[in-house]
DNA sequence: GTATGTGCAAATCGTTTGCAAGCCA
DNA sequence: TGGCTTGCAAACGATTTGCACATAC
């Protein structure tokens, strides 16, 4: 399984760069926008192509909103659920070792397999909580 | 905060009917296709709305599948959880004590409020497993 | 040089909405 | 009757795709 290193374009640095700065889920409109106001003039068809090729590289990480959306973030490795502010839409990671362990034992005792799971956490963050 | 209750017509009725022979999370198209093939001839756009009030009364369950479509179930009441065959679609509902108190608490360590949690456990069920 | 990436515009596709006509209470 | 519902078609909005051109390697 020999993945291929996709080619070093302006665009692709761009998004990647923006990525590192940007730490908090974004969509890829937003970002598109982000780019064009920092001068980086790319198609928008560009940035999903580039987001999407990402993500499935598992270079960011994604999450759909209650709108259907797709939310983009720079992530670190490996494998965590989020803890996303509604308000503002801050991101923490957090690790969630007992719910891993519920999952594989529910899974197991309902007699499912190739289990995977999905576990998000929302809330207003302590800043948006105090500037109601 | 008076809930106005909807009115029943046949549409409506068709709709509910359906759902509560269909145990499984399926899209407001495939609903009404569904409908189609028994011979409720309904709008689609009927459909949709019936099932959108559905969903805010709280009478059915929704889900977002990877594809960014809304998936619709007859739920019980009460806070819940699902696990979902990939292959088949057919869901059961899970209680989660755990992770309930372990979603509140890690919110809380984070200093967030209002918290809101998802947690949907995706596999293949016992007959999908084995008729692979 | 050539496979790959990009931009633009057109195409998709699930879902929503405007509006006139129909139907329940 | 009078307002809530429906159907249809048009509108929407996020995302994808076709294609000619540009560019990294």
């Amino acid at each position: 399984m020999t993945t291929k290193t996709p080619r070093t374009t302006k665009q692709r640095t761009a998004v990647l760069e923006l990525l590192n700065e940007v730490n908090e889920f974004r969509t890829a409109q937003t970002l598109h926008q982000l780019l064009a106001e920092r001068g980086d003039t790319i198609g928008l068809a560009t940035v999903y192509r580039t987001l999407s090729r990402m993500a499935a590289a598992e270079e960011v990480d994604t999450l759909l909103n209650s709108d259907g959306e797709t939310l983009y973030r720079r992530c670190s490795d490996g494998h965590h659920h989020h803890l996303v502010c509604v308000n503002c839409g801050k991101a923490e990671e957090i690790s969630a070792r007992a719910v891993e362990i519920w999952a594989q034992e529910t899974a197991a005792e309902h007699g499912f397999t190739d289990i995977h799971h999905t576990v998000e956490l929302a809330g207003r963050c302590r800043d948006c909580s105090a500037s109601r």
